[in-house]
DNA sequence: TGAGAGGGAA
DNA sequence: CTAGATCCCTCTCA
């Protein structure tokens, strides 16, 4: 197929890519681009993507060729495509792989060039440099091993990311198999996009693979993932996670749904520092500094074990210190997951380097037409200010603006007459600053939960949501992170931390198992009329609007 | 030996 | 581009 005015797509040479809302092959046009292209821009009418040498070499990494890219790109474009950017879509496409990094001995890679004019120019490249140590060919170049990491890094900053297939040393074994039926009496298997999304990391023999990432939605088991690869491999394995919670719910999880016993499962924490084949730990604790010797005393764990794997769960928070050390590990297989690769700080390249490039995705879409994720409608709600407050916005400092913005007392009535129009429905209310979300609590009537709250007395008020004795919860950041509350349909987001596109994915995920009934969730977010929230919120929403959600936008009515 | 408070870090 | 949550360490008290 060839370009149509019908299409949906203006194809610029620049890169970038527009996409026209409307169009009715809008949707096709989206979900065809989206595995090598960037959601930058996404007000009312047109979409503005943008292709980037990283977007273009996740995608390859994945399994898309590009060919396949270009088809796409032909098949949806309104208009005749600039010559150059399918010339340049192989140029940058191809230069993944024009330099592999091989095994020489144990303590020496080779770097391979694909041919003579490359091998100059990535000799005289500054940060290259530093790691060749001599050039035993026109074409091939010694590298120490220890600066495997390092050299992947420099490579793909100059634009040339290598392809690695110096393998990975073995760890100690370890016998373990999925189970049929969970210990607690459920049968299950993997789901098919979670035995693709595992062989397409690892599989035995294949000489590809044994790193990467692994890209799901919340709520789309990256936890089972993880446990299929360490079945797969069957060597001992370091799990590292975000937080203690999910530290717990890996263990329950791989009890539950391994062959494993609690003996071979162990946790390294600030309160228990105990290894096991399997070893759970936080980032936080690895990523600790000693203030005297200025060093990172837990690093040794890594070097605990003979691990044949490390996990790294939402491999997006993965914290600078970590990206260091694991810079130092790249003989161990790595396997990252998260629901996006988006990173707020840009470190999306250091990702690839040293985790590893994406190896399998799914699209948010996809899933919930499957029934794996419940849909959802999302609605923005702008709220207008009142006069006495717009004057308090206009005066205020400019980094005070966001804030005064946020807690715009207009939203209050809002939040009441949503309540009132989703009677008999779980509701979150989710927000960022504790006087806001305290205020709201005390005219709904609805318990609120926020970091200083118990932890006996969270789970007296999770527990109470679950079985239906609390109808809605107030939340503050907590409500970020791992919650289980599968009954939760409606979330309003009433505040949120700047442009943040992971915070808006993450609590859209609060409301996104699928229901019993099939109903829909809704998602409504609280936006001060004419103040730079709206500019924050638009930012925020590019992930979600990326992957295929769209935003409809309501207005309150002035009084 | 464990609980709880306080400080610091990213 | 700030406020909030978390988790680590250390110290104190019983």
């Amino acid at each position: 197929m060839t370009y149509s005015p019908e299409n949906a797509l203006i194809i610029q040479s620049d890169r970038s890519v527009l996409l026209e809302v409307h169009s009715p092959r809008a949707d096709a046009a989206r979900a065809a681009i989206s595995p090598f292209a960037e959601l930058v821009k996404s007000p009312e009418h047109i979409h503005t993507y943008q292709i980037s040498p990283l977007s273009i070499w996740n995608a390859r990494a994945a399994g898309m060729s590009i060919a396949e890219m270009i088809e796409v790109l032909q098949e949806h474009s309104k208009y005749p495509m600039p010559e150059t950017i399918s010339q340049e879509i192989e140029n940058l496409g191809n230069r993944y792989g024009l330099t592999t990094i091989e095994r020489g001995n144990d303590e020496i890679l080779l770097l391979t060039m694909a041919d003579l004019p490359l091998a100059e120019l990535l000799s005289r490249d500054r940060e290259v440099q530093k790691f060749l140590a001599d050039r035993q060919s026109g074409l091939v170049f010694t590298v120490k091993a220890a600066n495997r990491g390092v050299l992947k890094q420099a490579l793909l900053a100059a634009g040339y990311p290598a392809e690695d297939l110096a393998g990975y040393v073995d760890g100690e074994q370890l016998a373990v198999a999925l189970r049929s039926v969970s210990l607690a009496g459920q049968p299950f298997n993997l789901r098919h996009y979670q035995t693709a999304a595992v062989s397409a990391f690892y599989q035995a023999g294949m000489a590809r693979g044994g790193s990467g990432t692994i890209v799901l939605p919340c709520g789309a088991g990256k936890t089972m993932v993880g446990l299929a690869a360490i079945a797969a491999i069957q060597e001992n394995t370091l799990i590292l996670t975000s937080s203690l919670t999910s530290v717990r719910q890996w263990q329950r999880e791989i009890l539950d749904k391994t062959t494993l016993d609690a003996e071979s499962i162990a946790e390294y924490s600030g309160e228990t520092k105990a290894t096991a084949p399997i070893t759970l730990a936080t980032y936080q604790i690895l990523s600790y500094r000693s203030h005297k010797t200025d060093d990172f005393p837990h690093f040794k764990l890594f070097d605990a074990r003979a691990w044949g794997l490390i996990i790294y769960d939402e491999v997006h928070l993965l914290p600078a210190p970590i990206f260091r050390i694991t810079a130092q590990l790249q003989a161990r297989r790595r396997l990252g997951l998260t629901a996006t690769l988006i990173r707020e700080d840009g470190k999306e390249g250091d990702v690839f380097a040293l985790i590893g490039p994406k190896r399998y995705d799914v699209p948010w879409r996809e899933l919930e037409v499957e029934g794996f994720i419940a849909p959802a409608e999302c609605t923005e709600i702008r709220v207008p200010q009142a006069t006495d407050y717009q004057m308090q916005y206009a005066l205020a400092a400019r980094r005070h603006q966001f804030r005064i913005a946020a807690e715009n007392p207009g939203k209050y009535a809002v939040v009441l007459s949503l309540l009132k129009k989703e009677a008999g429905h779980r509701v979150l209310i989710i927000g960022e600053y504790l006087d806001q979300l305290k205020h709201l609590a005390e005219i709904t009537g609805l318990p609120m939960v926020t970091g200083k709250t118990s932890q006996s007395e969270r789970d007296r008020l999770y527990s109470g949501f679950r079985d239906g004795s609390i109808v809605g919860l107030v939340l503050s950041r907590v409500g970020n992170f791992a919650l289980d509350l599968p009954d939760a349909d409606v979330l309003i987001q009433v505040s949120g931390k700047y442009g943040s596109r992971q915070e808006e994915a993450q609590r859209l995920g609060r409301v996104l198992r699928p229901k019993s009934d099939g109903r829909s969730a809704q998602f409504y977010t609280l936006v001060s009329l004419r103040t730079c929230e709206e500019d924050f919120a638009r930012h925020r929403q590019l992930f979600l609007s990326e992957q295929g959600y769209r935003y409809h936008i309501e207005s309150v009515n002035e009084e």
